[in-house]
DNA sequence: GTTTTTTGTGCAAACGTTTGTATTTTTGTA
DNA sequence: TACAAAAATACAAACGTTTGCACAAAAAAC
């Protein structure tokens, strides 16, 4: 009988230097017996956890938690277990879970900084300590390490694009904080756009800080009764979806009078009417690509220094597209060249 | 100077029997040189840990999204942190994070059961062991300990009744698996209000499974061609939605000839076109009572086995009012008496 | 039949805390 | 100054694994 906790421990570890005729009575035993190994101690032996963490600005929003349940579909049939924190966008809070996770022993932290976030310092100890570490959608460069961010260049690049060859000329955008590097890319696709297409980038119809139903609404009304505008590529759904709703109940005809898309084609973009354009992002995908950034990256000391890029789609829909056109649904432009 | 792991650790544990010359000198030393406490040591001695396992489902659905946003809300800034799991709905993966969750050692599991869940065994091994397991939403009275659930009846009467007062007899009813409580309840609240108002409840009238927008617009559409209905109670948005867009699309006018209404106020039911009467739950809260539940019962041995009602709200919209009705978007009936 | 090699187990230390008990130091009192 | 009581600290065991090393038994080689 395998008396010894050695044996037991080997046994249990899978194949070793353990006889199968042991092996097979340990482990009649410790299932006849409901055994569970006590993960805790075997961490403590043996230095490192199964455990990763991460780290989003909120687990109830739509991209983020589909990025998480992405990132469980790769790493827990991988045997890793997922510690979860949430920033609520604010950077005290982000450094408090930083320390958490630390104090926790995870074996590597995916984090999506909160837009508020600027100083970057605490994660110097997580890669120092050869922790890896995985940012993905709101990233920053000063962290070496993989980042996994959507396309947002080539998204709001398609997206203007699309509302030019529409036939608009005085094409608003509705940022985000330009801090922010997923804000920053955008804005800098819908000027690549326009420069492409011989537009001049005009300050007076960029809006920052518009992200949220209501500054989009309010923005919207303040442009078109200025007359400046015939189309608005915004940052946000929800800033896109208060600009139409805001302009529809003032008697705007939408896509006639004003196009409109938006990023990230939340759920209530098909829904809308007129259904609201959109870049899709493929959060779950994305997900998946953290996971699996984090499993080669575990276990090593040289982290990739990468960037990776999720394809991201342009959905057209009634709101930006010309009265009478067709629309082609199935628009699957993927991350060609430009 | 403190230097036996004995005094440290005191000195870190808060007040005990150490001088304040010495704390204060091992404060010192411990912030500067980063010390960060090994969790998994102290769990490992004390045999608990500051864990807190959570099954789902699904992460990424709204409903549940916004439960674990509320449990964490709670329980991190007590101390705790959530180690999260989803089932995909699956009964086996169900057993297999229960598993997880206890080789983690966690001091208590919070549970909202897979549809397709029917053995419940793997639990008892949780309350046999002391710890306390809370459930939410997906309950079973098999199981010992609190359930915080909505108060789906009521929200089902009331929605009912509102398709009544608004001169709806024929009233259609979109359930889910009738083994599950929640849609059980929703179906015994719907049964009542019939029942309250003198109409027979028609068996040909209740269709079971029906959740997805698809099913939902199919058998709307069945029960329309068949001059079944003059309302629909879903117990789903989305079957909801299925039905109001499929009855739309075939120029049905609603909410004129048929009048529907769904349950769990998605985001998207303000925002389609007519807007859809729905039931809201307050998921946050929710997870703000499981959470408190899971405090109230850790470290005691008598869990106290309670159902706790969360509240819900009838919200009529456009999708079920009487024609040129005002709309008193402002109906916060609460849990009052039915 | 002896020696060498291979294979399978046991021993004991280690991971970093916590905690009961023993020991030292300090304080108070006679 | 001596002695008890109180306060502060040290000692050592324990939590449940893993793992290098030693050792025994079996198998292979001579």
């Amino acid at each position: 009988m395998g008396i010894t906790p050695s044996t037991v421990s080997r046994a249990l570890a899978g194949n070793e230097r353990v006889s199968s005729k042991t092996r097979a009575e340990v482990l009649r035993v410790a299932t006849g017996m409901g055994y569970q190994p006590n993960i805790l101690a075997a961490s403590l032996r043996k230095g490192t956890s199964d455990t990763v963490g991460m780290i989003v600005p909120r687990i109830n929003r739509h991209f983020f938690s589909h990025v998480i349940s992405g990132v469980e579909a790769i790493l827990n049939p991988a045997g890793f277990s997922l510690l979860i924190s949430q920033t609520h966008e604010r950077e005290e809070d982000e450094h408090k879970a930083v320390h958490t996770l630390l104090r926790n022993r995870v074996s590597a932290i995916i984090v999506s900084h909160s837009v508020e976030t600027r100083n970057f310092d605490h994660y110097d100890k997580i890669v120092s300590e050869g922790i890896p570490l995985v940012q993905f959608d709101r990233v920053t460069e000063t962290i070496a390490g993989p980042r996994i961010v959507n396309d947002n260049f080539l998204g709001a690049l398609r997206s203007t694009r699309h509302l030019i060859r529409n036939n608009c000329r005085r094409i608003a955008h509705f940022a985000g904080s330009l801090h922010v590097n997923v804000y920053r890319e955008r804005f800098e696709g819908y000027k690549y756009a326009l420069q492409q297409n011989g537009i001049d980038f005009d300050s007076g119809l960029l809006v920052e800080n518009c992200i949220l139903q209501e500054t989009g609404g309010d923005a919207a009304e303040e442009l078109y009764r200025a007359g400046k505008i015939d189309a608005i590529f915004a940052a946000s759904d929800f800033s896109a979806l208060g600009a139409l709703r805001r302009l529809k109940r003032m008697g705007v005809a939408i896509p006639e009078e004003i196009k409109i898309s938006g990023f990230a084609n939340e759920p209530f973009a098909a829904l809308v009417d007129p259904g609201l354009t959109s870049v899709e992002q493929n959060a779950f995908e994305m997900g998946n690509q953290v996971a699996r950034a984090i499993i080669n990256n575990i276990g090593r000391d040289d982290f990739v220094n990468e960037e990776i890029h999720v394809p991201v789609r342009l959905i057209p829909r009634s709101s930006s597209l010309t009265t009478g056109a067709t629309i082609s649904i199935q628009n699957s432009e993927f991350n060609s060249n430009l």
